[in-house]
DNA sequence: GGCATTTTTAGCATTACGTCA
DNA sequence: ATTGACGTAATGCTAAAAATG
């Protein structure tokens, strides 16, 4: 058994969503709920330093958070996977914001009939959010697509009703306030389902993110970019917790195996050892032994013949034979492992060929 | 280029919160 | 209503890598 699980070392663009455009009318996924922020105030700019340190950065994370509620409708973003695309909704499209070459540059530009891209300046929560990558990409990467991307999503139908996940979003601003006025007290906000389920789909593209994909990952799920930060990290932790068990499983089984495969070679042993005793002419069986080529340094097999016992082995014809298929038999076993071929120096090989 | 210092980041252990039975 | 178990978001620390002077 073997497991591979590959946690993808080098950051790449996710895929998973370059393949969008040919299941495009199937869809993609989950039902994603961005809860819209209100419209970004100057005070939210002055404070989107996320990465100066860490006091900056959690001052950045507070006034995120009492942005988190609007009465603009939240973006439900469709990601169950080839759910049907109703008619009465324009079709979306939730791509990764740095997969700039699936991105519909202009509205109405788009390479794809039926599917208008929406500059992200359109929603006001997702033009915050711009504002504040705008900053952060400034900060990460000079030449950042971050700050420029038009995201190419539009309000579909899903499970959730959108107050539902309005509701989401005002739980969220409701308990991060709370805990605002508190000051001390930990936050805890559970991601919902749709968030964690996103984020998931990342992680299987990436189990790391560089700088300019946690926040536009944060853009689009409406998160801080620490949150998104952690959450990879504890995504990590999981599966390697996970694998930790799944390995301690298997070495468990292959203790169990070797330990039965133990009792019964001792087993064995003892009745070989049985048979030797009452059986005198095993001991005329021609010896197998392994031997090391001095000069190349193989193993070779030899195979020698005890020459003072061949009137008694003459005479037991027929045990020798038995107690060589038993033998034989005894050996492959007691030695499971890829049998040694057997071998010949080159140079005696030729010497062979030419007598 | 080599070195010292600072910053950033991932990993890890742990804590604390939210949910559920 | 309470409680304990569990999952997981969040925190703090460390070491290594990267950036900077």
């Amino acid at each position: 058994m073997e497991l591979a699980l590959s946690l993808g070392d080098a950051p790449k663009p996710f895929t998973f969503l370059d393949r969008t455009p040919k299941v495009s009318n199937k869809d993609l996924g989950f039902c994603m709920g961005l809860g819209s922020g209100s419209g970004g105030s100057s005070d939210d700019k002055t404070v989107s330093r996320e990465g100066d340190d860490g006091i900056d950065r959690r001052e950045v994370i507070r006034d995120e958070g009492e942005r988190r509620v609007s009465s603009d409708p939240p973006v439900q973003l469709e990601l169950l996977p080839f759910s049907p695309v109703p008619r009465s909704h324009p079709p979306m499209q939730l791509r990764f914001p740095w997969l700039t070459d699936n991105l519909v540059s202009e509205p109405g530009s788009s390479d794809e009939p039926g599917r208008s891209g929406l500059n992200v300046n359109r929603f006001a929560a997702v033009a915050t959010a711009t504002e504040e990558a705008d900053d952060g990409a400034a900060l990460s990467s000079p030449n950042s697509t971050v700050s420029s991307f038009q995201m190419d999503f539009c309000v579909r139908n899903s499970g959730r009703t959108k107050r539902d996940l309005e509701i989401d979003a005002e739980r969220a601003c409701s308990r991060a306030s709370d805990d605002d006025e508190n000051g001390s007290t930990r936050k805890k906000l559970r991601l919902s389902k749709d968030q964690s389920a996103f984020l998931e789909e990342s992680f299987k593209e990436h189990s790391t993110l560089n700088p300019k994909q946690k926040l536009a990952l944060a853009k689009q799920l409406n998160l801080r970019p620490r949150q998104v930060e952690v959450w990879f990290q504890n995504r990590r932790a999981r599966t390697k917790l996970k694998q930790t068990e799944v390995d301690c499983e298997y070495l468990k089984r292959c203790c169990e195996t070797l330990t039965q495969e133990n009792r019964r070679l001792q087993k064995e042993l003892q009745e070989l050892r049985a048979l030797k005793t009452s059986q005198p002419f095993y001991m005329q069986l021609p010896a197998t032994t392994l031997t090391m080529c001095p000069s190349c340094e193989r193993v070779a097999t030899t195979t020698t013949t005890t020459t003072n016992s061949s009137n008694a082995a003459t005479n037991a014809t027929a045990t020798t034979a038995q107690n060589a298929a038993a033998l034989s038999l005894s050996k492959a076993r007691l030695y499971p492992f890829p049998q040694v071929q057997p071998h010949m120096h080159p140079q005696a090989q030729t010497h062979q060929a030419a007598s």
